[in-house]
DNA sequence: TCAACGCTTTTTGTATACAATTGACGATCC
DNA sequence: GGATCGTCAATTGTATACAAAAAGCGTTGA
């Protein structure tokens, strides 16, 4: 019985604290892709009834986590190969975007945030410690999306990373790709306080796409946990 | 009374249909932005419980035409002039990211559908008939999406299309825009045959981006509206 | 032995009942 | 006369009850 204490906003809707309590439980892999989500389960573990439960799942429908097949319920959504492809596709772009934006609009807190952002990077990746650059690397990212000074392109480019982030868990095991990852950031800071918004943009989108071209990695051993899990259930 | 009948797919979800009824709705002016959505009152116009109809503008709120403010009512959320522009900023992006694509992706069948709404739109334009033109103007577009080859990007691009919907309508009225829409058009058309990815992408940028620049025309007018029905309210 | 049919059980979808909070109206006090 | 507090009505949020559809299961027949 998992108390959903977490106040976060909007008291008054234990909905929405549902919602986020289940998109950690879906991003962290409590809840598989693929995983059935049943009403009264959810019901008992989280100690409400089933209406607020039903809000929760329509909501994480809407956001691309879950599916609804009417009358069958509420499953993780299963993202297929081609369409986490296409999906990677449109992260780069929107990252691109949120870089160009940046470097002709960041003001100097916000640019602050970035440096700070890279140096916490830096530092975990010195310390060889995986879980603190994936905090500060999302907060790099974060710094990127908030400078571009667009809100509204921040939260898509937010939401969608939210959307492939069971997915990504995966893929940053490949190879030593935080040293490279650290060394891509570092020209995009230098782009940015440069102020050459071409650049940024195209060092950003390099940076995702770079990931797609290590496509290859992560489509295999994505493939393989596809395969053992389906050997598994 | 309203009788939703639109089967749409999905039957057996109520919640489904109501919330396109609404979108529809919301679009067409019938519920202006700041609206308030009483829950009984819907349900009493669709013949059903309060259920479905809060699914639905759960729904809606997940897609952002609708906020909800907990315990207080569901509105049809107001786009502050800031917050369209940043929208429109992405609405370009996204259509311009298709048009890359479309021009190095496109097939035969798929040209021929952008062929035949760029067509339609030309008649529309000649016979002077907006509504016709609205409607051509919306497969042209959706055409573009689809040729992406990017069925993901095709529905943020829906999607975000429809969040504007309510404001676009205001826009489309100011000037001779038909006949320079209708040259765009064509530009693009040329780029996208001839395979011209970085050509098609600047054109159709530019597309929305001059939506942009005419956009003094029609932040005055939405101010003006605006004005008038706080006056009115 | 396998397949198909029908029943039962489980689960979703919808309606209704109840609780709790909000907003408004009115009365009272300064 | 104005403002503030209290009470009441109205509306949302949650729980439960009921209906209908789907899936699982066993039985029966070929």
């Amino acid at each position: 019985m998992t108390d959903v204490a977490s106040p976060s906003r909007s008291a008054g809707r234990t909905a929405n604290a549902l919602r986020e309590a289940l998109e950690d439980d879906i991003a962290v892999g409590l809840y598989p892709p693929g995983t059935r989500l049943d009403e009264v389960s959810l019901a008992r573990r989280f100690s409400v009834s089933r209406t607020p439960i039903r809000e929760a799942l329509i909501e994480l429908s809407a956001s691309g986590l879950v599916e609804i097949r009417p009358r069958r319920g509420a499953f993780v959504r299963e993202i297929g190969i081609p369409r986490l492809i296409e999906m990677f596709e449109v992260m780069a772009e929107l990252e691109a975007m949120c870089a160009r934006l940046a470097a002709r609009r960041m003001d100097a807190t916000e640019c602050a945030t970035l440096l700070d952002a890279h140096a916490r990077c830096s530092a975990a990746a010195r310390a060889g410690d995986p879980d603190a650059y994936y905090i500060a690397n999302e907060a790099f990212h974060d710094a990127i999306y908030e400078g571009s000074g667009n809100g509204f392109l921040a939260e898509q480019a937010r939401e969608l990373k939210n959307r492939l982030k069971p997915y990504r868990r995966l893929q940053l095991r490949v190879r030593n790709r935080v040293g490279n990852s650290l060394a891509e950031h570092q020209a995009l800071v230098d782009a940015i306080q440069s102020g050459d918004a071409d650049a940024a943009a195209h060092v950003l989108r390099s940076h995702i796409l770079i990931q797609g071209e290590r496509f290859n990695d992560f489509v295999a051993s994505l493939a393989a946990a596809e395969k053992t899990r389906r050997a598994r259930g």
